[in-house]
DNA sequence: GATATTTTTTAGTCACGCCTAAAAATAAAG
DNA sequence: CTTTATTTTTAGGCGTGACTAAAAAATATC
């Protein structure tokens, strides 16, 4: 009930609550129970339920009770401008500042709180526009949209016998990231799939043009996107212009 | 009583509270007083009393009830971590977002809060180590002390028909900031004082080497750092290194 | 369809950081 | 030296965002 409550600007805690639902929407939850939700910013579910409550009033949540929760446009529109920040704040650290792509979340996750239009524009300029992050991620545009990305397949269910590019991650915990840094791969690794074995799912793959062979497990091969080899770059990051 | 308390992380507000403490104490002020204190950082002086009790227990600074208070060693070093890392942002956002020296101030105000070492180190490197902020101001090194700074003179006292260089503004408020804009002056800013005006004590002032001469009055002329002419420039920025 | 289990919400606390209003200590004035 | 004014602290509240424990609603099981 009551008025829309435009004014009324989101804390900190505010946004990561929306932050997560709109990635489990990503995930394909429609409906997003609360549960889950509390799982995701690391809360109890009571916490949740609150908090929940506040964000149906101030309209960036539709909340039916005891059913989940669903960004409404003004809240979609709020978490697409943090995951804007979150990515371009991931750009900087890992292009420019050194940082490497299992060590920068933690810190996005905090520069992204920063909130300025202003700020977000001109970073985003400072690193030519990029359209991925480093997890191969999709940045989103000025506009709260995301900017077109190149079709992409997961490596479990690309084709065979094609030259392949690692072009991004599903999951991008630093846990994961670092079991791929063992397997010697990370975004830009040219692959090719040779054999699917029946019994497991895990696929044989050959590395850039190495003869060996090696196995890499299908819950490794649904966390991938690859794409067709391409002879351009994947991720353009250019120098800051003079301007 | 009780124990140093060392695991304990500063809040914003605390950082908020230390760093305007020690900025009272550059300005002079060794005992800081609770009103003071509350007028900087637009608190009353019942909450500003209620956190010097917290700062006390927490041994980041000397309260003594009624009197004023003064930073403790840890309290000091936190505050100039705090300062270290706004100054290096401003650098950041000057030199490499081209935003206005009057424009970044609130900026860097919430990026400071951002509370890693690896990252203002990082960023230190990526802006070529810079002794000074585009404000001119000292920036302080990862140990937490300042690096040394060429010595530098209020343009109120500086010499007569010698060319010199504006180098620091003592106050950085984009009000005055801004003021400098109007009176077509920056760091940078060569000029020359040429005679002093005993009814206000204004001073006449040549710039660069055009022929006309301009009056500017004291409490400007007070809040000027200049130096002796140098053909060096006053601040790098180098741009980001390969490492 | 009645009972058990899971999910979600409510109830009651708590720490933090802010506020106003009133009391206490210090400083200034007569 | 007493009175007045200023400064500082205490007292009592309020909103946010977290928690645990208990109740209520929805789901699953027999």
């Amino acid at each position: 009930m009551g008025f829309p409550n435009f004014g009324v600007m989101p804390t900190m805690s505010v946004e990561n609550y929306l932050k997560a639902i709109l990635s489990l929407h990503e995930e394909g939850k429609t409906q997003v129970s609360t549960n889950e939700l509390a799982r995701r910013v690391e809360s109890t579910p009571a916490s949740t339920s609150a908090m929940l409550r506040k964000l149906g009033e101030r309209g960036w949540v539709k909340h039916k009770r005891y059913h989940g929760v669903r960004l409404t446009e003004s809240g979609h529109a709020i978490a697409m401008n943090i995951l804007r920040r979150h990515r371009l704040w991931e750009c900087f650290l890992v292009e420019h500042l050194g940082f490497d792509w299992d060590q920068v979340h933690d810190l996005a996750e905090e520069l992204e709180h920063v909130d300025s239009k202003e700020l977000a524009n001109r970073l985003d300029a400072f690193l030519g526009f990029p359209k991925l992050d480093p997890h191969g991620d999709p940045i989103p545009g000025p506009n709260g949209r995301f900017r077109s990305v190149a079709a992409r397949t997961l490596l479990l269910d690309a084709p065979r016998n094609i030259e392949l590019v690692v072009v991004g991650v599903v999951d991008g915990r630093d846990a994961f990231l670092r079991h791929l840094g063992v397997l010697g791969m990370s975004l830009g690794t040219r692959l090719t799939v040779r054999t699917r074995h029946a019994f497991d799912g895990s696929l044989e793959i050959q590395f850039n043009d190495d003869d060996e062979l090696q196995l890499v497990s299908p819950s490794v091969c649904g966390r991938l996107w690859v794409d067709q080899n391409n002879p351009e770059p994947v991720i353009v990051f250019p120098d800051a212009q003079d301007t």
